[in-house]
DNA sequence: AGATAAAACGAACGTTTGTTAGTTAAATTC
DNA sequence: GAATTTAACTAACAAACGTTCGTTTTATCT
């Protein structure tokens, strides 16, 4: 067998993955070409496809490694015996770091997820719709126990998923606010904003 | 001169760019072909080149038709002698509503501007980095007189933007929540969450 | 060292892209 | 009705796309 480490830890098919992040980020994934890719790997294009086997292949790697991390701390939260609200907290400070440490893959995931070809594009809707539907009950729960305040559970996933997503828009700027700040500010005004 | 008008008072390029709008959502925008457009607009690709100049002249009439839409309405908007808090909602709300009615064409300013093409990219990032910075002034204004909790400005404009934008998902949805439910209870959320 | 497997390469493939050129049909003006 | 615009058409362009091919270089194993 050759090498299949080129860093500790981390297969070429690794930093293929990582530097497509940021192309498809850039330019979005149809206008990111597999030369553009292969320049910044430092190879050839048709090299590219000894260790993938397609230009979406790369895009369903990340859209299912985010989406799975997010299910995975999701199933980890419910488990938890936390009032509804501080759940929501766990799960709104997770997604906020998340959008830190690993922006390229939660944007893409976010944004580029409609170029996946079927089945997995049917597969990730579904996945998401599942995961909004889980969050949905959970405030639907908060709600009747008095927790917080009445407001239609849909909307308020959808609102606060969607505040969260916008971080995108703090990483393009010059980033005058420092991380926590951002994060304490947002989940000051998401989980207050649901307060009884 | 031969006709220009093709429907009572929208001209053929009017025409064109509504069938882009919705091709662009659907596809994005490098995704999206000028032979799709011109099937659905129902003529050949090269008879398009007889009303608009190039592909991108598109996406820049719909980037800066909604941004001065916008700009025009938050100038009305500070003219008024409301309290901020009020300005804010009635911001917020038309937000909500140009999510509704003009959804094509929000969704691809919000979504497709990084393909705008130079000089108009850098143009388009400064008109929206000053339409924020205005929210955030406004926003400033109301934690000084005590009508809004304190916050961080910059990140409240970025939470209650990104969440708005976020109607997207609804729209794609199978819309069991009326708009005017969605209305309400997102700017019940938005808002009650500032007030002190 | 010799054999074997992995990963790089240059070249080419068949499509599709946005756009231009040249021409014809249709509509408006005088 | 003839002259002139406007807008449609077919055909073709050069460039870029993802991907495959056959081959050569590089690394690993016995």
């Amino acid at each position: 067998m050759a090498k299949i480490r080129s860093r500790k830890n981390s297969s070429k098919k690794d930093v293929i993955i990582e530097k497509a992040s940021k192309l498809f980020r850039e330019k979005g994934f149809g206008a990111a070409s597999m030369r553009d890719l292969a320049e910044h790997v430092g190879v050839e294009a048709a090299s590219l496809y000894n260790h993938i086997q397609s230009k979406s292949e790369i895009l369903q790697a990340i859209c299912f490694k985010v989406a799975n991390d997010f299910l995975s701390h999701l199933e980890a939260v419910q488990a938890s015996p936390e009032p509804a609200l501080k759940k929501l907290e766990l799960i709104i400070r997770f997604h906020i770091r998340m959008m830190m440490d690993q922006y390229e893959f939660v944007y893409i995931s976010d944004h580029e997820w409609r170029h996946l070809p079927e089945p997995y594009l049917s597969n990730f809707l579904n996945q998401r719709r599942n995961y909004r539907r889980s969050l949905s009950e959970m405030i639907a729960r908060g709600i009747e126990r008095g927790e917080m305040k009445s407001i239609e559970p849909y909307v308020a996933v959808l609102t606060l998923l969607s505040a969260i997503s916008g971080i995108e828009s703090w990483h393009r700027s010059r980033k005058t606010i420092a991380p926590d700040v951002l994060e304490n500010n947002m989940v000051k005004y998401l989980i207050e904003g649901l307060k009884k």
